[in-house]
DNA sequence: GCTGCTCTGTGCGGTATCGAACAAACACGC
DNA sequence: GCGTGTTTGTTCGATACCGCACAGAGCAGC
């Protein structure tokens, strides 16, 4: 299967595997479309696979008893969705949803399970990914408090980019608003700014990020802070099997 | 060390170990003085000890560019402050400061690394909790959001309350308002509503808690998500050597 | 080419929180 | 008993975001 070997090395995450341990995942994983807005679980929900994005991203959010809702963290092919599995509580109060459809590949929740309790490198990598995703909600947890929604819209392009191969989104401004926690119209007014200033343009559901260093101007230190952190926590040691470090910025579109 | 003996009864986490290893950390535990504001460790800091409050609190929060802070998560006796060590990051962008003056244990890095990878039981609980801290994080990070400083102060009164013996806080309302991310006036308002309420009383630093269900019943959902999770996730396997279940309420003040 | 739907743009009053300045009450040391 | 610093209370204008209502613009199907 020439095609999952590819995708394999399309997820981080598996790509920095040991040798030994990826010739084991490979009869364990399935490769699967992630279409827009697919729900991978909802809250209190049992997980029957673990997801690792290659080109899809996922939201983790968590959506309150009055339907407000608000992302906490975002995954792409730096990880994997369902940390729970190993982690021991089976099951999270979040809710994971496709914010950028793709493709991904899935493995049992069994055996994930047995993977990191068998490998020791496995293991190591997964805790650690698990400690950069910690890092990622709670700078989320400290903008949500202090920066503007502008700021914020800025943060959000800025780690979907990182997360995909062009420099075009495909997602509605009112699905940045539920994921954002604000209101639509919220985010129009943002995104109005933003074209105004010549560093993106968009249409109908597409977005086109023109100028990417002009939103990392924008932005608030949260972008870079965990940035840096999941370079730090991920970095490959020894040579890195597939070109380019996890926490290595793309060049600029201008 | 009999008083000792006692003293690691009093941290939850450790009091869920088997004997046999809690046999072993007797040696490796070190009873802490925690006083109040005093900083376990600073963002990006390599951490030499791994602490376990018994009757303290302490708070996780991060400190941005411009002196603007917010609390991630607290950390009384049902945890442990310093998951990175056997998460593998060794460090986090977090600061730790003791929010409620107290006692604790501590443990050096090595020896929780160490005894993190030596035993199943004490890799399962710590990952556990580790999750729980997740959720706690993450629930701050939607109610950072959406829910109004009212609600934030009555949960982090709650949540305060929950950790400790008595119904009084020693903390000033300055402090308050650096873990929740506002201005000093404006939990001055929101405390004399409570007051005005007849929920609490307090002067120059000291808080009494009155009617705790009062509080619950104007605190978001935040609160009670996070003490559900908490409860399922460390739920002790078995008779519970010391009374009292991990998420269990206590009875009301009034 | 019309209809219907989705997506984006705009206007308006309401409100929670901010920033700053200042006053009052209290605790402590001398 | 007197100053000094800390803690809490009050006021006021500014502002970012909310909730709602509605208008226009593009796309899809028939």
């Amino acid at each position: 299967m020439p095609q999952i070997r590819g995708a394999l090395r399309d997820n981080r995450l598996i790509n920095a595997l040991p040798e030994t341990d990826l010739a084991r995942w490979h009869g364990l994983l399935e490769p699967v479309d992630l279409p827009l807005r697919h729900v991978l679980h909802e809250p209190g929900g049992a997980l029957e696979h673990a997801y690792f994005p290659t080109t899809a991203i996922v939201s983790l959010l968590y959506v309150m008893e009055n339907g407000a809702s608000a992302e906490i963290a975002a995954v792409g092919n730096e990880g994997l969705v369902g940390i729970s599995l190993f982690m021991g509580g089976e099951s999270t109060p979040s809710r994971a949803v496709v914010r950028s459809a793709g493709a991904g590949l899935r493995i049992p929740a069994h055996a994930i399970k047995a993977e990191f309790e068998r490998s020791q490198a496995v293991m190591q990598l997964l805790l650690r990914y698990t400690q950069a995703l910690i890092t990622q909600m709670a700078q989320t947890a400290v903008c949500n408090r202090h920066h503007s929604l502008d700021q914020q819209l800025c943060r959000w392009l800025l780690s979907s980019l990182d997360r995909l191969n062009g420099s075009e989104l495909v997602t509605t401004q009112e699905l940045i608003a539920n994921m954002l926690g604000v209101r639509r119209e919220g985010v129009t007014e943002a995104a109005l700014k933003l074209r105004q200033a010549g560093l993106i343009r968009y249409a109908r559901g597409r977005i086109h990020i023109l100028n990417r260093s002009g939103l990392e101007r924008r932005t608030c230190e949260c972008y870079a802070v965990v940035r840096k952190e999941y370079a730090r926590l991920l970095a490959s040691p020894g040579a890195p099997r597939h070109p380019g470090g996890v926490g290595e910025a793309p060049a600029d579109n201008v």
